[in-house]
DNA sequence: CTGCATCCTTCTCGATACTG
DNA sequence: CAGTATCGAGAAGGATGCAG
């Protein structure tokens, strides 16, 4: 009896699909760092910037956009001379790190598993 | 407190950061769906690119090494002719799922919020 | 200070064809 | 059936320079 054609996927295939949606987000180079970052308070450009230190401004500004028009981030623009933007975490944006902090400590509880198995994969492929 | 190791981001030349290796590995295109379709129990080569559809065989191959690489999924070949190959999740992977599906749940919880959010700032940005 | 435009290099991923 | 090899298009990401 061949069962294998028989599988079906849930969800996975519906349109737009959300955890790729969010997964696409936060799974790039940047997104996360800076939203860890900003959970400690609102900061400037520059003062992400520093923080993160090798981020670079273009880098930094699409990823600020990309969180700000997904709604995890907010940018609040003085008009001063020279001029001063804030960013600042959303609601939604601190809502998103309480999961995401679960997973966090679970790659760090786990981590060590992941590289001996790395080592081990490594050792068999000799 | 924790909250020292979240600023504290120089550490990009040290080994890698946990979570930056969890999210590199299956923050790609495939392997969380990989992960979760493996879910259902053990599974063939052909079994699961029927279930995922659109991946390709040579991404289908790939992703699969890196899961067995990194412990995620146990690979058992059985040397028939013609040869069967079977995939399953390893205790590793299973309990990588549960924070997993918290972060999961997040996403279907805040999709629309997220949606909402960019057409906002759409429409704010014209 | 903030952030966009341009250029350029590197990486990713799909298509196709081939092996055991 | 279960992969691997090769190629090429396109995306990601860094460096630099300019603009508001």
């Amino acid at each position: 009896m061949d069962q294998d054609n028989l599988i079906a996927i849930p969800f996975v295939f519906e349109q737009p699909c959300p955890i790729r949606d969010v997964l696409d987000r936060i799974g790039d180079q940047w997104s996360l760092l800076i939203l860890q970052v900003l959970e400690h308070g609102t900061m400037r450009f520059s003062a992400i910037n520093r923080a993160i230190g090798d981020i670079s401004k273009q880098m930094l500004s699409k990823t600020l956009k990309s969180l700000e028009e997904d709604g995890f981030i907010r940018r609040t623009l003085y008009p001063e001379v020279p001029p001063r933007v804030e960013y600042e975490l959303t609601d939604l944006g601190r809502s998103f790190l309480v999961p995401m902090k679960e997973l966090i400590a679970w790659a760090d509880e786990h981590h060590r598993a992941i590289c001996e198995a790395r080592a081990s994969y490594l050792a068999n492929a000799k």
